[in-house]
DNA sequence: CTAGTTACATACATTGACGTTTGTAAACTA
DNA sequence: TAGTTTACAAACGTCAATGTATGTAACTAG
């Protein structure tokens, strides 16, 4: 019954499959390996020939869509033109935009907000994300920072601070949309709000229609 | 080896403050109720006395700072007066403010945001705390809806784009700063924060400094 | 063609968490 | 003051989940 090779990959893209459902369903903690790999139409052999153990199949499961950290400081710091904030303005519009269109990353990033502990077995992974976060807020924050940028802060607003708001409210985004879809479409609201909140930040902040 | 009624409240007491800590620590569904116990200076059998399982031991813990559904309302429509916008910013600053002098409500909410998963024991709690959170946006949408408040809202933006915006921008800063209290200090920053994003979205915001 | 390896399935042993039951002193109550 | 109830502790039985070990058929390299 042994399966040639990329017969054996597909059944490790099942098993990740499988477990993202579950783990959207029941949670990550109340989601036993037995479930998993029954859902995936295999037995626990063959996720603990794939994966080490949950744990490892939580992390796989995340790097399906974690963009690699470079991209990010790429896109960040590549901003460099004549409107680096018109830059970060649609890539936060973007990354939501695409949350809405990707389901997989639907997923996941619900799994990942609401439903894990990040207990001890997940702490690699909360590093990971939470290093993903400070790198983000890290950026902008230097980009806010920049004289060009800098000049236009209304006054009480910081880079820090500034940073802090538009992080702040793109997560409040992603929670409170993946925890209910119908509060606002993604798809024609994002810039709306994302522009309010600049627009609130920013010295004439007049974003193009 | 029995207690009098009121040394009972107080291991009562003890166990809900040892699971608020276990649960930060290792997560609800990772806290055995054995380790409760433990840490509460009793045994299984005292927790059982006291609370039916673990979910109604988190829905018991969470009720100690979930404030009731009317007293929001109370609040929030409540702010009939001269300035409703006003009466709302300040109620989103003392919200916020709230949560950082009161050292266990950040507990409750840290679990709440990062250590526990809406699975189906917890559902319960789960339902409480998504309706807590529509009725929140219900309200403030039903407010920036008011005659007087619409038309200051900016082109582009409606009562309930309004309403999500600040919501998701507490969540986050709830999110993001119980993630790393380090971020911000809630104390100074808050009302900065809140003013932004309300000056985003209305003409002429001129909050009191 | 055959040895070795791969990709699993199956079986096993262990643990641990839960819920329940029983025991029991001390505190109330009449 | 005797009986009753309270507030637990301690012991029991059960089951589910994990990790591991073993079995095995098919692929593959030489």
């Amino acid at each position: 019954m042994r399966r040639t090779k990329e017969q054996a990959e597909q059944t490790r893209t099942a098993i990740l499959a499988a477990a993202e459902q579950l783990f959207l369903e029941k949670g990550v903690a109340h989601s036993t390996l037995e479930q998993i790999a029954k859902a995936a139409g295999v037995t626990r052999g063959a996720v603990y020939w794939h994966f080490e153990n949950k744990a490892h199949l939580f992390h796989e499961m995340l790097s399906q869509v974690r963009l690699p950290p470079e991209q990010l400081t790429e896109r960040l710091s590549g901003c460099d033109g004549i409107a680096p904030l018109l830059s970060l303005r649609n890539l936060c519009i973007e990354a939501i935009e695409n949350l809405a269109r990707d389901e997989q990353k639907q997923r996941i990033f619900t799994i990942l907000l609401h439903r894990c502990e990040f207990t001890e077995e997940l702490r690699e992974a909360e590093e990971r994300h939470t290093t993903f976060i400070n790198q983000f807020i890290g950026l902008v924050e230097v980009l806010f920072a920049r004289p060009v940028c800098q000049t236009r802060l209304l006054p009480g607003i910081t880079p820090r601070l500034a940073a802090r708001a538009l992080h702040a409210l793109i997560v409040g985004l992603f929670t409170d949309w993946t925890r209910d879809p119908t509060l606002f479409d993604p798809l024609s609201d994002t810039a709306a709000l994302i522009d309010a909140q600049l627009r609130g930040l920013l010295h004439e902040w007049n974003p193009p229609t």
